[in-house]
DNA sequence: CAGATGACAGATTTCAATATCTGTCATCTG
DNA sequence: CAGATGACAGATATTGAAATCTGTCATCTG
């Protein structure tokens, strides 16, 4: 057996996650997770002051989780940046999709908290309309790319904006589809025409 | 008292619409339609087989006034295509956000009901996807502009995706946070440049 | 006889009683 | 004494019995 490791924030995130991969996110309570740890809820409330916290920080991680393999994208070169930004936006469809479609139940509770924690969702949506700008700003230094809007982060919205239903939880039930993968292909054909310098 | 005029389809669709504005979507039910025109809930059975399809005929009635003017602005001449596709999604928005705010608990309710109707739901963005089409077409006839995929109905559903969170009931929620318009505006101009042909 | 009715069986919803959970804190234990 | 416990007072969720609704159809009425 496995020495009864020190109780921390971070065994309680996995249990938490296992619980609600089993229970579904309405049914998952703090006593749920005591239990499964062999605890008393007293326990789990010493880490995490409230139901509402441990649920944004389970949120959190999984959101961190789902597009941190992004930035390496970002950050790699020798690649036009028309190439990177398709790549990238390829990589994010595909992560969600994957995610929704290998475990739906769990998709389906984590759309649920994340309608719950605004603040986390808009925090990770900055991060990914940031590497989008970035992508945008190595284009544009490479003359690949012009901004379609003077502000680099507008534009940087926009295309996350005009991605949305590739990748924004609210369009899921559809990723499944026939038909998705011709309607993500144009929709990126159309936002790289209006990012790309006309040759 | 104006004369008990016999009782039509349409004049259960009125009252339908009524009462889902006043009990809610899924409080409304046959019963209350019946006693709200002072008949037996059998009499509305002769008209609508059964409670979904007097549902989804409400639902279609909605979609149809939703969007019945927008053809208006497709068959207008003397103007650029460009500026017809602009003046034709802000009308779009204009009129999916303003259902929005006008009476937020109708519109909870329909975009309920617009679940339980996706066939319905499809031909109306079918109709919409049309419209773009058309304009894409005068474009392209005109020499502005150009379809960003070989299939210019495709393309059409590109621009329609590209837009989708300005029009897409799942993001109503965001439609009245400040910054909307700017990023509508940023879309819109994204949107544009890829189907422009570059002068 | 075309159109309306209301009784009926089974499905669904409501509602109030009961059980469980959240968050706190005085107390316990190694 | 740092960390864990469990009793406790609301708050929230579950449950099942009773009420209501859906859809049918034999019957009624103008």
């Amino acid at each position: 057996m496995t020495k009864p490791a020190a109780l921390t924030a971070e065994r309680i995130l996995q249990e938490t996650e296992e619980v609600l991969r089993t229970h579904g996110a309405s049914r998952a309570t703090v006593m749920d997770v005591a239990r499964a740890l062999g605890v008393s809820h007293g326990t789990v409330y010493r880490h995490f002051r409230t139901k509402a916290e441990l649920r944004e920080a389970v949120t959190r991680r999984w959101l961190k989780n789902a597009s941190g393999a992004l930035v390496l994208i970002v950050q790699e070169g020798g690649e036009s940046a028309p190439d990177k930004l398709r790549r990238w936006l390829s990589a994010l469809f595909a992560a969600k999709r994957r995610k929704a479609g290998e475990d739906p139940q769990l998709f389906a509770t984590y759309e649920g908290l994340l309608g719950e924690h605004s603040q986390v969702v808009e925090e990770h949506i900055g991060e990914l309309v940031g590497q989008i700008e970035e992508i945008l700003e190595q284009g544009v230094a490479r003359g690949e790319f012009r901004y379609p809007h003077p502000d680099p982060s507008i534009s940087a919205r926009a295309v996350f904006d005009a991605t949305a239903p590739f990748h924004d939880p609210k369009h899921a039930a559809g990723w499944h589809r026939s038909g998705i993968e011709t309607e993500f292909s144009a929709v990126l054909d159309l936002v790289l025409l209006g990012v790309t310098v006309p040759s």
